[in-house]
RNA sequence: GCGCCCGUAGCUCAGUGGAUAGAGCGUCAGGUUGCGGACCUGAAGGUCGUGGGUUCGAGUCCCGCCGGGCGCGCCA
């Protein structure tokens, strides 16, 4: 909807200037995206434009005058029903006036309000045939297809599977996750990648600490402690533990890497069970064996970007910006975790990406710019590759903190969050905030108030039109076919069809934020009102069935939107509860 | 010291430069003979950390300051 009337005022402005009713911009003026809005007030109309307080300066031209010449030609647009034909037309406007011609003109009526607001109502008649639309494409209603297309990787979690997951990895998990569905629902292509450590000193003394366990000796000072090590030592079979000690020297390393692949395994199926699947587990070893690494740093040297210095390998990141020069090649021989994020920056290049997304911690913002500054060395768009800093979570239960250490083993793991709260309101907690801003996750406080979580609240709206529905059923009542003629006379439907078709515009806002909490607003905003029309409307009356069958396709309008909004944060949509 | 993030209602948090700053929880007062009361209505509660600046318009952008978190390795 919102498109089509950013379209529809596009258009009024070019007819506006092509009958010199208003000035064109001056050549050397910045051009000027049209915005439309929805107002706070509902007095203010559906929508609203501010382009001609945009306009007024580069015009030289009072924004009122403006307003009113845009808005004449708007009136205008309504009674053509919106037939359109014009020139020089991108894909976005291509889409929108190729709607337009189905589902006819958006605009009812304009109003211009101080200091120069064009505010904007809707047709009735095009927020039926809207209404309608959305209906025949169900599940795919609110999946908008961008005017750019990407195919976007998303790394996150990427936890090295010495451990099982705890709560302090879930938040990397929920916001990629959700990050992922909003970019897939706004047309671009995603691949969800995982990206893990599976060689190294990490991996050597987790092993020492399963074959200690094992073996009844200490652990030893920086091994694994906890009960999931405890398992693994038992669970290690007596074949492995023989082959291990007769290698030697390689006892650590062979057992660590069984260790650490049956916790990769558990972390695969956690997240399963969260409902995240992963398209590529990517292990940094692979990045030396398949000669990434070297790749990479051939690139870099090739390009004048690398120096040898005290018997280490460095990359010039000061040509970029950074405050000091990076070692990529300790003089031991032996790669930095930053030789590896180079070789694997390039690798995923490689792969055909338009766009990198890495979601981190909050901890790690200081690596961000020198992997972008690698990224750009080697001719890579520094652009297209963006970090996400996920900051930090206290998990505090009744009001203190809990502390938490892997290595001591001592942590709530994300199977025992889930296990507490349930997947649909975690997901709703880390769905609702902003991955930029620290917060307190209250255990306790998660489980008592469970009951008013508002994931339940959106919920059962869902539930409550399903049961009205079915009541409507089994009265011998079916909903109309069409929305035709059914918001014309009453405000109180009419808003609430607007309102749940909005879901495409917050689709497209989500993903152009990457942010998900617009939805799970919407999906609050929009289970409110429906409550609201609950209470004001009656669906099912036997003595009227003309407005019961037009209420019940409003009704199934806001249901099918509840449920892809539901859907999109990957929540599930009950039939009752 | 330098860099990044944060500071909005009692609490937990929203708020792509727009019109009267919102939600949930909590507190207080009410509502159902008509379809699910896990619901609805109303009230109280805010110098948006602070001082400047840009703008027709600033919680939002810029600069300074205060407060909190994090990072500044030939660690991973």
């Amino acid at each position: 909807m919102r498109a089509l009337v950013r379209r529809a005022v596009e258009r009024a402005w070019e007819r506006a200037v092509a009958a010199g009713a208003v000035p064109a911009l001056p050549d050397d003026a910045a051009e000027i995206a049209v915005e439309v809005d929805r107002p706070a007030n509902v007095d203010h109309g559906d929508l609203s434009s501010n382009l001609a307080m945009k306009l007024a300066r580069p015009c030289r031209r009072a924004p009122l005058e403006l307003a009113l010449a845009i808005a004449a030609e708007l009136e205008r647009d309504a009674e053509a029903g919106g037939a359109y034909g014009g020139r020089d037309r991108t894909a976005a406007a291509e889409a929108a006036d190729a709607a337009t011609a189905v589902l006819g003109s958006p605009i009812g009526s304009v109003e211009v309000a101080p200091p120069g607001f064009l505010n904007i109502r809707l047709d009735p008649s095009f927020v039926e045939a809207a209404g309608d639309a959305a209906r025949i494409a169900g599940p795919g209603f609110g999946r908008v297809a961008t005017s750019r297309p990407q195919h976007v990787n998303v790394e996150f979690v990427s936890a090295n599977p010495t451990g099982p997951l705890h709560i302090g990895n879930a938040r990397g998990a929920f916001v990629g996750d959700l990050l992922c569905r909003v970019l897939e629902a706004a047309g671009h292509r995603v691949t969800r990648e995982y990206y893990f450590n599976d060689f190294g000193q990490q991996v050597w003394n987790l092993g020492a600490s399963v074959r200690a366990i094992r073996l009844g000796t200490a652990i030893p000072e920086d091994g694994y402690h906890g009960e999931y090590v405890r398992a693994l030592a038992a669970e290690l079979p007596e074949e492995l533990l023989a082959r291990a000690a007769a290698s030697g020297d390689q006892a650590d390393r062979i057992v660590g890497e069984w260790a650490s692949e049956r916790i990769r395994a558990g972390i695969e199926a956690s997240l399963a069970y969260l409902g995240v699947r992963f398209d590529v587990w990517k292990s940094e070893s692979s990045l030396y064996t398949d000669g990434s690494v070297e790749a990479a740093v051939a690139r870099l040297r090739a390009a004048g970007h690398v120096y040898e210095q005290d018997g280490a390998t460095w990359f010039r990141s000061t040509d970029f910006g950074d405050d000091k020069d990076r070692v990529i090649r300790k003089s031991s021989g032996d790669y930095t975790y930053f030789g590896s994020d180079i070789g694997y920056v390039a690798e995923k290049f490689g792969r055909g990406y338009d766009h990198l997304i890495y979601i981190w911690g909050a901890d790690h913002h200081g690596t961000v710019a020198r992997v972008r500054n690698a990224a750009e060395a080697m001719g890579f768009d520094r652009d297209a590759v963006e970090m996400l800093l996920v900051a930090w979570v206290r998990f505090v239960r009744d009001g203190i903190e809990v502390s938490m250490s892997k290595r001591a083993g001592e942590f709530i793991t994300l199977d025992d969050l889930l296990a507490e709260v349930g997947v649909d309101a975690a997901r709703w907690f880390f769905g609702s905030r902003a991955h930029t801003s620290g917060i307190d996750f209250d255990i306790e406080l998660a489980k008592k108030q469970s009951n008013e979580n508002p994931v339940y609240y959106v919920q059962y709206a869902h539930a409550r039109i399903r049961s009205i529905l079915r009541k409507a059923e089994d009265s011998g009542m079916r909903a109309a076919d069409s929305l035709a003629g059914a918001l014309g006379g009453d405000a109180i439907s009419r808003g609430l069809a607007i309102l749940a078709l909005r879901l495409p515009e917050v689709v497209e806002d989500a993903a152009a934020a990457h942010e998900a909490q617009g939805v799970t607003a919407y999906a609050t905003e929009l289970a409110t009102a429906f409550h609201a029309f609950y209470r004001d409307r009656r669906v099912v009356d036997p003595d009227d069935p003309a407005t019961s069958a037009a209420r019940l396709t409003l009704v199934e309008t806001v249901r099918l939107s509840l449920a892809n909004s539901l859907a999109l944060l990957g929540i599930s949509a009950p039939e009752s509860m």
